[in-house]
DNA sequence: TGAAAAAAATACTGGCCAGTATATCGATTT
DNA sequence: AAATCGATATACTGGCCAGTATTTTTTTCA
């Protein structure tokens, strides 16, 4: 065999094996989308596995071959909405920005945007998360924490740069965090508000609520 | 049987019946007590009607001569945060009031007392909400969107009065309704911020969002 | 006190469901 | 084309649980 057939033969190999994982990655992210739809609309301990794999066409096996259990599942779902947060918290973070104000404005408009397109992952998440094993439980919680931790000296940096009221008490981040998640008990898609109106009207409450009076004009 | 006779036993007999009322009133009350913390704890689904009959020192059939079935106590338990929140939402708008923002103050913090107090049954009432029958759900949202539309309007009135910021939505009454609901997914009891902490930092979010500024000094 | 009624317990059933053992089927290799 | 292998399906099990039929205990009251 060539130097050429050999080199040419494992190059189809890596294609092989890299289009076999980009198959299971959409298997496993079908498997949670459909997963979190149900367990949005049934509740967890009421959707079976097999209402999940009807859904998707396929046998309950099929699930257990890309799962371990149903609680991995779960997890899997909770994991979603949360790392992506923060995945656009950091990144808008590390952008600049004018000031403190605006930085608040930009990170609660980006993260009330994620909420809105992850409204059933947020929701699962927020009412199974005692389902989870004590692993992923804690596991999530410290990505959890460290959300709230960031928005929390966001607020801090922006009250000791005085654009924040200074009677303001950083724990004002943890309300900021309930108005974000509580978009999703009453915003619907096609409902009377848009989602756009309902993330300004999100960024207003929240720069009210930190003290940093006129958003954007 | 002389007529004094007939009315003893007449009394007698009512004031048993009241009696035996009682105590089927507070053995129904026990049930939902019981229960609202074991739903709370593990979910409605989960939660076995042999786990709260166990945890009463009682057996299943007991539960259902009070209930009819498991979804007659997850309604019971729903109706009991919104229904007492409503009525303190209507005895409150009917007390004397300097103005409204005193009056938004105190609904707020009236209602905020009673989401910490029965911290079980509202977070049970938000998540399970989805079990509950096509008749109890109606009647339990008729119940909270009478809340929604008295403090919408309490809002409204104040914006009128010129006590609050005109540019603000009266839809801000729902994101203080997310701000009350928020309280027990954070807040608990022995914890590090004391109930009246809490209460007050809310007062004074509710305020902030209403554009309402300085609340009580 | 004893019969009847009320209250609560014991004992059961029928169906559901997470998880698994085994079979099938199509693709790949030789 | 036979053997192997990976992926998915069929078929099953063991335990749980809402709800109920029946029995036992307690209360009522004549």
């Amino acid at each position: 065999m060539s130097a050429v057939a050999r080199k040419t033969r494992r190059a189809v190999g890596a294609e092989n094996a890299s289009l076999k994982s980009e198959f299971v990655a959409f298997k496993t992210n079908r498997i949670v989308e459909v997963a979190s739809r149900l367990f949005y609309q049934s509740g967890y301990s009421s959707c079976t596995l097999d209402n999940v794999a009807e859904q998707l066409g396929v046998t309950k096996p099929f699930l257990y071959s890309y799962f371990k259990n149903k609680e991995a599942i779960l997890a899997a779902i909770c994991e979603v909405g949360i790392s992506e947060a923060l995945a656009v918290l950091e990144a808008t973070l590390a952008g600049d920005h004018k000031n403190h104000r605006d930085l608040l404005a930009e990170v609660v408009r980006q993260v009330g945007r994620i909420v809105i397109d992850r409204q059933e992952y947020v929701v699962v998440y927020q009412r199974e998360m005692k389902h989870l094993s004590a692993d992923d439980h804690e596991r999530i919680l410290r990505l959890r924490h460290s959300f709230d931790h960031q928005i929390a000296e966001l607020i801090r940096e922006g009250i000791e740069a005085g654009e924040f009221r200074e009677d303001t008490d950083s724990f004002v981040a943890v309300w900021i965090g309930g108005l974000i998640s509580w978009i999703p008990t009453w915003y619907s898609p096609g409902g009377q508000r848009s989602a756009d109106d309902v993330i300004d009207q999100l960024v207003t409450a929240a720069l009210r609520l930190a003290g940093a009076e006129k958003p954007m004009n």
